[in-house]
DNA sequence: CCTTGACCTTCCAGCGACTGGAAGGTTTAC
DNA sequence: GTAAACCTTCCAGTCGCTGGAAGGTCAAGG
């Protein structure tokens, strides 16, 4: 087993040094080995575990998500079905989103489609934009 | 013109107390005129101000962004297209986001499918995160 | 031996867009 | 008289990093 000083390790996994400084203060991953001269050096399992993360974030969970992810990677003795809670809950919330932008995108593109886009300073866009919400008050 | 004070202004316009004095902080209103007890005072082109900026935010254009289409829209002499290559480019924006999501939820949906979620602790979705990329060092 | 440059270390500040809370002044209602 | 509901300022925290300063370390080249 070989160890790797940081910036090795930055490039194998895709996490830059300072977010693996990062994920060590906050102790989302263990504080890693020094050594003699001070220098962080990480062996096959904290790349490995980096590699987690990554993904992970890559696919949208918050890092306090990764941790329960990590912590349930870690635990032989853990029910998949709680792994799968935890993922379902993910989509769902990337499904939210996606709805919630494509209204945004709807709405944006009946705004543009009004908007004629000349030298002109009349603009429905901005027009909209200004429009009272109602009468009440 | 009757003068609001600014809980009215936030009941009025939805955006919240702090919030505006936050807007007045940073300059993307302008600081608000003081009653003599030390009060911000709001007249009903504020009040038309805020909404406005409320509503551009609703649709996420970022701060920024409202801050270029308060000007255009003060500006008379504004050219419309200025305003819809505004909006062209948010709706660019929302539109990536839009399909950035959808590849994560397809992505989440084959790893929760693949995962039987029962009380057993072999968990496909914990595999795919703990995949090695590839096998090059 | 000295320098240069690429590493590494720590710590502090900043991003966006607020939000919460402390500590205080004012006004209104009972 | 006092409680509540306003308002004020200022500082800190959110999330997930990222940038930069100031300094130590290490290997190669002149």
């Amino acid at each position: 087993m070989s160890l790797l000083a940081i910036g090795e390790v930055a490039a194998k996994t895709g996490v830059s040094a300072k977010t693996i400084r990062y994920y060590e203060s906050t102790g989302l991953i263990p504080a890693a080995g020094r050594a003699a001269n001070g220098y962080r050096m990480y062996g096959d399992r904290a790349v490995h575990l980096l590699r987690f993360v990554k993904r992970a974030r890559d696919l949208g969970f918050s890092v306090e998500k990764v941790s329960e992810l990590l912590a349930l990677w870690a635990d032989e003795h853990r029910e998949s079905s709680e792994v799968r809670k935890l993922a379902v809950a993910h989509l769902g919330e990337i499904e939210s989103k996606i709805l919630a932008l494509q209204e945004l995108g709807a709405t944006m593109r009946t705004l543009i489609d009004c908007c004629h886009g000349d030298d002109r300073p009349d603009c429905p866009i901005l027009e909209n934009l200004a429009e009272e919400p109602k009468k009440e008050d």
